[in-house]
RNA sequence: GGGCGGAUAGCUCAGCUGGUUAGAGCGCCUCGCUUACACCGAGGAGGUCGCGGGUUCGAUCCCUGCUCCGCCCA
């Protein structure tokens, strides 16, 4: 036998068989109800990172789950085109080669994109395959496929005809390298330290006003100066004129509450064609736009030539040099503020002014406000329904044009007599008078445009498929709260208004995993950890039950290695004690010898309806854990349950019977009781750590071809009625009982393997000595002889629990009582707090009866334990069952 | 500026709707290679639950103020 649980030989052997046998592959015809999830698409070229590992291990163990309850479990995956991502790496392949995309044309660079995904496009699912994850690998779907392509025209057309869809010119975040605009959302906001300069306009009437900026170049655009409404500083200068240098443009002074009197001198230089803030400010006092910086991030002033064509940023300092020399900058200081850069490639943004496709929001948010409100969607953990909703309240029209080459064109031509339309297919001619010039739209859509659609077009929409029928609504969306907005938003919406539905019921927000010291991973910062090498050091089961454990308290978790580990050991402990254990030692190798029939309930001892009712606790605790999306609880109730339950004490307390061959009914009671203990703890652990289940499940009598097809456990009403509940209570105290005497053993330094030394006697709380049975379980347990009483003039020291008490005596030892009296110190603080409460009306009359009763419950148990402790304390106890 | 969180053992974190002797994993200390497991077992030390008020018979938990620390939106 291997020496560990080796998962790498185990894991490979088990995504073969699952795929083999089908196991995420969902039947439209099966009559099971279904259970169904729309994996959030990762990126086709990337690879799999912390974030994915987290979230999909989640989704994944959710329907393992669901396929052992009986559901027929539709998991679609699939992947998205990620246009600007995609794009910037293919154009910097060009930019190796010398060349631009425009050099190679829109056709070879399309060719170019369709080799770069026909290389990587396969690699993050077979990723997610090391992980064990059981997809519907049948129906992955990809945003460029062409049925997917016609849903996504269709919806757009749509909204066009409606009139929710719209072109104009508004302020956008512009990405002067990806010659792109960018939503609000792709924004990377860093902190720059950059000078502030404060300038001072000659005002109209020999007066001045001095504005504060970062960015003095764009006040060749400026169009106004505001101020805030009632600050007295400005008031006088209301509605007078500016004149600007270098432009010597006029322009107003007015007041507006956007302004903040406490930041630089109270007054703001506006330069709506530049600024988002300004830009409404603008709007409201019908200021003109004025453009100064071109699409490419240059200065656009023909009429000021010692500017134009210089870069924004370079623009800056000369322009405040040229102000210096005409005294307008009158000083500078050095300001901390933040910068927007675009997320793919880090460039610092240029809001301006450009025509762009916007779709108007607030009708669509209006019934996915409502959709949350009423709790139809509900949020896990559920204060993510405020941030959905905050947002959703104050939602902004979206821009969704971008200006690259990859991705879905918009669906739009002009024809040469100004004739505008939307299609699905591309058209031949102009639908309104037939003009057969047309000229295409030259943007593409927003990524997002397309991926907001994914639950109910990955299943055929709008064609009325079986798929779409059988699998949406979908049930559970899974994800990390950094895409609430960009995505989970915008799925609820496109999903009521076109499938009149909400897209799923419940969204799982996943813990962000940070780096170790509490910062964000990233590829820039180079902290990130790769899941697929976790996996090598530590096994997909363990990289998993992990995820598990920490991805949805709903904190976000600094990246913890030794946690890690931990499932690491609990895989091979599970390992060991079903194959090391119950097969080679029970079994002695032979399945058969641990198939026994489930014995007679009288048959079974205490110690095995112990570890049937903690059996019945862990499945409660594991179901409850499936059903509130709390997996941390259930798994680590499991790990528990599994390890100190099982393992250390019940396996260890059967030992004794298992090697007492002649007792042929005890011993089949507790093959029975542990067999089918370790047989429900598989199932209920396999949807997290699935690997290693199977391959211990498979050493087991009962093993069907893989644990997917096996029931999910339910509690037998053996494993919780009276009898069982008595056993419980007893075998826990006896269990606590073992360990005082071993610590008492410990204290002094008794070694092992002299049980002489240690004699105890057990006995209840009357003074009768324990059972025969109870008294040989214990003397199992502890490194000490039991006996029926101690010779007279012996000073036993005593130790309690519960109802049981032992009396213990250590030879060539003086009754070291401090044990005792440590016991009997905590047991009076204990009582002096129990009889303050008791003694309090306001408690007794206030709190409810049922806390009333269990105060007084435990003020009698201990005072009867004290009671016992001080008369053994007393040393009167010698041989007291007389 | 607005919003949402966090502060519990040396570290990383649990602690569900107020009543437990406040828990786990790792780390630390002391024993132990006993025939499932040294990727282990046994025992132990370690916390005035960020600080100040308040509500309550009772607060780690609810309210409020403060101090630090995150994230999101502007």
């Amino acid at each position: 036998m291997e020496k560990h649980f080796d998962w790498s030989s185990v894991e490979p052997k088990w995504r073969e068989r699952w795929r083999e046998l089908g196991v995420g592959h969902a039947d439209v015809t099966s009559t099971k109800p279904p259970f169904v999830i729309a994996l959030p698409p990762p990126n086709i070229t990337g690879a799999l990172h912390m974030g994915h590992a987290s979230t999909f291990s989640i989704q994944d163990t959710v329907c393992r789950n669901r396929r052992m309850r009986g559901f027929e479990v539709e998991w679609c995956p699939g992947t998205d085109h990620a246009a600007i991502a995609t794009q910037n790496v293919i154009e910097r392949q060009l930019a190796d080669e010398g060349i631009t995309k425009e050099d190679l044309g829109r056709v070879a660079f399309q060719a170019r994109v369709d080799a770069w995904y026909e290389e990587y496009g396969g690699r993050i699912y077979e990723q997610m395959r090391r992980m064990g994850y059981t997809c519907d690998w049948e129906r992955s779907r990809f945003t460029l496929d062409d049925q997917y392509v016609r849903a996504i025209r269709l919806v757009f057309k749509t909204l066009f005809d409606e009139g929710l869809i719209y072109r104009g010119p508004r302020i956008v975040n512009w990405c002067p390298r990806c010659r792109s605009a960018i939503s609000d959302e792709e924004i990377d906001w860093q902190e720059h330290t950059d000078p502030l300069y404060y300038l001072k306009y000659p005002v109209e009437g020999g007066l001045s006003i001095t504005v504060a900026t970062v960015r003095p170049e764009t006040m060749l655009g400026d169009t106004g100066v505001a101020v805030a409404p009632g600050d007295p500083r400005y008031a006088a200068l209301i509605g007078k004129h500016v004149t600007l240098p270098l432009t010597w443009r006029v322009v107003p002074i007015f007041a507006d509450g956007a302004v903040r009197p406490e930041f630089g001198t109270g007054a703001l230089k506006v330069t709506p064609g530049h600024d988002p803030t300004d830009y409404e400010i603008g709007v409201r006092h019908s200021l003109p736009i004025i453009n100064v910086i071109a699409l490419d991030g240059t200065m656009d002033v023909p009429s000021l030539p010692q500017f134009h064509g210089m870069p924004a940023e370079q623009a800056r300092t000369a322009v405040a040099a040229a102000l210096r020399d005409l005294g307008v900058l009158v000083k500078e200081e050095p300001y901390l503020h933040e910068v927007g850069h675009c997320d793919r490639c880090g460039t610092i943004l240029e809001p301006l002014v450009s025509e762009q496709w916007w779709v108007h929001m607030a009708s669509l948010a209006a019934p996915g406000i409502g959709a949350a409100e009423s709790g139809e969607i509900v949020f896990h953990p559920a204060r993510y329904t405020d941030v959905y909703l905050q947002w959703m309240r104050n939602i902004k029209d979206w821009c969704i044009s971008r200006q690259i080459w990859l991705g879905h064109a918009i669906p739009v031509s002009t024809c040469a007599n100004g004739h505008r339309f939307a299609w699905i297919e591309p058209p031949q001619q102009c639908p309104d008078c037939g003009n057969g010039a047309l000229t295409n739209d030259p943007d593409v859509l927003d990524t997002w445009f397309s991926s907001g659609l994914w639950p109910f077009a990955i299943f055929g929409w709008p064609e009325h498929t079986e798929d779409l029928e059988r699998f949406y609504p979908t049930d559970v969306l899974a994800t990390d709260r950094g895409i609430i907005f960009l995505w989970v938003a915008r799925m609820i919406m496109t999903g009521i208004k076109f499938t009149g539905r909400n897209p799923f019921n419940d969204v799982l927000i996943t813990s962000t995993i940070q780096a170790a010291d509490g910062s964000r991973m990233s590829k820039s910062k180079g902290n990130v950890i790769d899941p697929l090498d976790l996996i090598d050091r530590f096994g997909a089961d363990a990289v998993r039950a992990w995820a598990a454990a920490v991805g949805t308290s709903g904190q976000d978790m600094r990246f913890d290695e030794d946690r890690i580990a931990s499932y690491q050991r609990f895989a091979n402990k599970l390992w060991q004690v079903t194959n090391g254990f119950l097969v080679a030692k029970v079994g002695k190798g032979s399945v058969a010898d641990l198939d026994v029939h489930p014995p007679r309930p009288e048959t079974l001892r205490p110690e095995d309806r112990w570890m049937l009712a903690e059996l019945a606790a862990v499945v409660r605790e594991c179901d409850a854990g499936f059903d509130a999306f709390r997996f941390h609880d259930a798994v680590e109730h499991l790990y528990d349950t599994a390890w100190h339950s099982f393992c250390d004490w019940y396996v260890e307390i059967i030992k004794l019977r298992l090697a007492d061959v002649g007792d042929h009914e005890s011993r089949r009671a507790a093959v029975w009781t542990a067999v089918t203990t370790l047989d429900v703890l598989l199932r209920l652990l396999h949807p997290f750590m699935p690997f290693v289940t199977e391959e211990c499940a498979q050493q087991l009598p009962n093993a069907a071809p893989t644990l997917q097809q096996r029931a999910w456990p339910e509690e037998d009403p053996l494993w919780s009625d009276a009898e069982t509940t008595a056993a419980h209570h007893q075998i826990s105290e006896a269990i606590e009982l073992v360990q005082r005497i071993r610590a008492l053993g410990h204290s002094h330094r008794v070694p092992r393997g002299t049980r002489d030394r240690i004699r105890v006697v057990v006995r209840t709380a009357d003074g009768a000595m324990a059972s025969r049975q109870l008294t040989s379980l214990i003397g199992g347990l502890v490194p000490a002889s039991v006996v029926d009483g101690h010779e007279r003039g012996v000073d036993p020291v005593v130790v309690v629990s519960g109802r049981l008490h032992a009396e213990v005596v250590i030879a060539d030892t003086a009754a070291d009582a401090s044990a005792t009296a440590r016991q009997i110190g905590l047991l009076e603080a204990n009582v002096s707090r129990l009889q303050a409460q008791l003694a309090n009306p306001a408690f007794v009359n206030g709190a409810p009866a049922q806390v009333v009763d269990e105060s007084r419950r435990r003020l009698a148990e201990a005072l009867a334990q004290l009671d016992v402790l001080r008369r053994g304390a007393s040393g009167g106890s010698t041989d007291a069952a007389g």
